[in-house]
RNA sequence: GGUCCAUUCGUCUAUCGGUUAGGACGCCAGGUUUUCAUCCUGGAAAGAGGGGUUCGACUCCCCUAUGGACUACCA
């Protein structure tokens, strides 16, 4: 079948999206595009009990940040001809189809309670409500008609099942896995729509939303694949064979460590963001890290996250969103589960921030200056990020890096005075302060040039020097080339900070 | 417990029957450097186990083990 691709991302506003829903938004999004294809944002509100304010916007908003376009759906100026997107807007849309499967005899009225299934499943082992043990239950197959009708208008809370065959291999398709094949005996008669708030369930809601919005790929979690089947078969009970979208379900994102599948808690736990974006939970107060606000750039992100469960046989390791449209595929994406590995995406960071032109680093960088109410000069925050940015990861690291070049140093890191202060120190540094005082110019290569002559006339010990030099202007050993410091901070901070040093020092 | 999915260095992965099993992160060592980083070079590090199929299996099949997901009027 040769029909335009339509994919979409589905999320269910219950908190922040999470990396691994980026994950799958992200595959969605480069599987659109290098289709020419669209990509619709809808939300799976379906649960009005799990219902998150702010959720939605959460999610717009990362996708939007993370470079990843909406083609179609909410957070689109123009939704879309298949509007509303969002499922609790959908209400009467999911009726007719609730009714069709009623009429058609393939699904059934069920109206036991949540505590009388609670009591089922104490009194019988690994119960399931399916062709076995329905005839037990109280539904419109084992209640009279009038009963039925009756009880509905009395205003008695029901639900809608799927009534399933048993014994029947159901086949799946799947674009990363082939077929899975499993038997219809095993599948429930799953819930399709509550009678309590005239809402479907999620199986019906996106089987009935992606035929009606045409989509023709479903790129999701692997936690679905057990539920791929129920699916397949109410394609099937609908009438929409011969439509149904090619599913694939992606692998998932497994805690770094011990075992599982990678949580929201995760992030607190081991000390790194598991969301795009930080999240204050509106109940609890507590915020959530997000990636955004440690200092990622949204393209390292992608980057890392796409290589997480898919390559593209080469040995290329960096992409842009572009290369990334541009070589994806869905067969090239592994079936296992892939551990979250935070210190690679620091690493995917790195790399971004040196291939960065230099001014937008600068410029960023202004802003946290900006934030520790420190005003400089553009030109020198530019030279500043050109010296020190190769020794960061992140924009955040870029103060620590070079915070000396904006403050001096009030203390002086006590290991380094130890290997580095001697005796004959002061005296060294005094007369530095004369040599460096009588200096016009002061541009690295002058400072440079003449110290290093002073250094070997007077048979100083170059790293002698040098260190305690560093020392008193750093305050620890650390620091790119010495001249390159001085130059920048000037003649007179640099000789006020020896003088300084050699006084603060002497206490010792 | 049941069903399904998976299994190559610590981690992400390449390999689509014949390779000294490659790369990257991390780690270790050496080099560069006035320091710390960066950077460069090198190194250690893997086919879960057992049966088959085959001239030949990491690769195909089966079993076992292990991991994971699902098993709600949640998605």
């Amino acid at each position: 079948m040769n029909r335009r691709v339509r994919v979409r991302f589905a999320p269910s506003p219950t908190g922040p999206l999470h990396i691994g829903g980026v994950r799958t938004a992200l595959y969605n999004y480069l599987f659109a595009k290098q289709n020419g294809g669209d990509m619709l944002l809808r939300i799976e509100d379906t649960d009005s009990a799990r219902f998150v304010p702010g959720a939605e916007d959460y999610i717009v908003e990362a996708l939007n940040w993370l470079g990843i376009t909406i083609d179609e759906g909410v957070g689109v100026k123009q939704p879309g001809k298949h509007a509303p997107y969002r499922q609790s807007e959908r209400k009467a849309i999911y009726r007719k189809y609730v009714d069709q499967l009623l009429d058609a005899g393939l699904a059934y009225i069920a109206f036991d309670t949540p505590v009388d299934l609670e009591a089922k499943r104490a009194e019988i082992a690994n119960f399931q409500y399916d062709a076995k043990t329905r005839g037990l239950m109280a539904n419109s197959l084992t209640l009279p008609a009038d009963e039925v009708k009756a009880r509905i208008e009395r205003g008695e809370q029901y639900v809608v099942r799927i009534k399933i065959e048993p014994n029947e291999e159901i086949k799946v398709q799947d674009l990363i896995r082939g077929e899975v094949v499993i038997n219809s005996s095993v599948i429930d008669d799953k819930v399709l729509f509550k009678s309590s708030d005239e809402l479907p369930t999620y199986h019906l809601a996106n089987v009935v939303d992606d035929y009606l919005m045409e989509i023709s790929h479903v790129i999701r979690g692997e936690e679905w694949l057990p539920s791929a089947p129920l699916h397949v078969l109410l394609y099937r009970y609908l009438g929409w064979t011969d439509v149904m979208p090619e599913f694939a379900h992606l692998p998932l994102l497994l805690k770094p460590d011990g075992n599982g599948k990678l949580s929201k808690r995760d992030g607190d736990r081991l000390g790194f963001p598991v969301f795009p974006m930080n999240w204050k939970d509106a109940k609890t107060a507590e915020t959530s890290s997000g990636y955004r606000e440690a200092g990622y750039f949204p393209e390292a992100v992608v980057n890392f996250l796409a290589l997480l469960g898919w390559n593209s046989g080469t040995e290329q390791e960096i992409f842009s969103m572009q290369e990334l449209i541009e070589l994806f595929s869905l067969d090239r994406v592994s079936k296992s589960g892939a551990k979250f590995d935070y210190e690679k995406g620091k690493w995917f960071n790195h790399k971004y921030l040196q291939s960065k032109p230099l001014e937008e680093v600068a410029d960023l960088f202004q802003h946290i200056l900006i934030g520790k109410d420190i005003v400089e000069d553009s030109e020198k925050v530019k030279k500043i990020v050109e010296l020190v940015r190769e020794r960061a990861n992140f924009i955040t690291d870029l103060w620590e890096q070079s915070s000396f070049f904006f403050i001096a140093p009030t203390t002086y890191d006590e290991k380094t005075v130890r290997k580095r202060w001697k005796d004959e120190t002061p005296e060294q540094m005094q007369e530095l302060i004369q040599l460096l005082d009588g200096i016009e110019d002061f541009s690295v290569e002058n400072t440079e040039e003449i110290v290093k002559e002073w250094i070997a006339a007077k048979g100083y010990n170059m790293g002698g020097i040098m260190n305690a030099f560093r020392l008193s202007i750093v305050g620890e050993g650390k620091g790119p080339h010495m001249f390159d410091i001085i130059s920048l901070i000037g003649k007179q901070e640099t000789t006020a900070r020896l003088q300084k040093a050699i006084e603060i020092l002497a206490l010792n």
